[in-house]
DNA sequence: TTTATTTAAGATAAAATTGTCTTAAATAAA
DNA sequence: TTTATTTAAGACAATTTTATCTTAAATAAA
């Protein structure tokens, strides 16, 4: 569904979230140890989405990565998945077509309409804050 | 969303099919013109939706492909799916946890779980027939 | 039987994605 | 100021996906 560089952006940013409530700063290597993903990639990701202004760094010692806590319930899934992967699996055509569209469509253009626009809105609607609280009190994993 | 793999393959079966009505056999060529893809990979694809049984095909002059017509309503969509693509994009985990269920939900996984049923539901119902027509009667395109 | 046409299959190549490594820049402490 | 630590950035490498090319096998017509 996403790319691999869509996951490790989505989980880093829920457990820098969920240290970031508890006015902790973390480093890279704390982040990949607790999503299991490669270090490298996983912060050029992150570096990524902090050139958008969704994550906030500082660097040399004692520095690492957070979140503005009272920002948390305004950045949205979306804005994550748009940053690194782009808008494509929201607007463009299940087949790769072009221009499709309802003057055009292709063949399964309104079997995905509803699918789409459920996912955008799953998206829009869900905010870090929320996942970042699921992950603390040990309602969800970010491993295994 | 899917693979190019499946874009093509999904494109082509729907040509066949639309042919086949016609009591058509068409050639490899015929095809990749009327969905505009690479011969050599559709080809490919195409020969792995024969090896599975979802298409027939007859080699040499006057050979092809073409699709049982009393079995068009049939086959759905997510045959062709899984044939190509697997059934990752119905059951795995939308972070890419190996095991993620109920009992150890990653923090999307209940945000995911409709939208994939969604999905699955819709691949399984429509069948190539359906499409097939559309495309037969204008109201939907392979191209562009 | 020979030839032409078509799919089948597998080797090879190109492109995109994923992942690593090296060096630079920032910054805090000694 | 020097050193250690950390992010930033970009070159490089590996892997996967996409795409092409070549040869084989099947088959129909001449």
């Amino acid at each position: 569904m996403f790319s691999k560089a869509t996951e490790y952006g989505i989980k880093a940013i829920i457990y820098i979230a969920s240290q970031s409530m508890l006015e902790r700063r973390v480093k890279i290597g704390e982040v990949v140890e607790h999503i299991d993903s490669p270090v490298a990639f996983t912060a050029k990701i992150v570096g990524a989405l902090v050139k958008v202004g969704i994550v906030q760094s500082i660097t040399g010692p004692y520095g690492g990565f957070y979140i503005d806590r009272h920002r948390m319930d305004q950045i949205k899934m979306i804005d994550i998945v748009t940053a690194i992967d782009g808008d494509s699996i929201f607007n463009g055509c299940g087949l790769g077509l072009k221009e499709c569209d309802d003057e055009q469509p292709c063949p399964m253009h309104y079997k995905f309409v509803q699918i789409r626009a459920d996912l955008k809105e799953m998206l829009n609607s869900t905010t870090i804050l929320e996942l970042a609280e699921g992950l603390k009190s040990g309602k969800s994993i970010l491993m295994r």
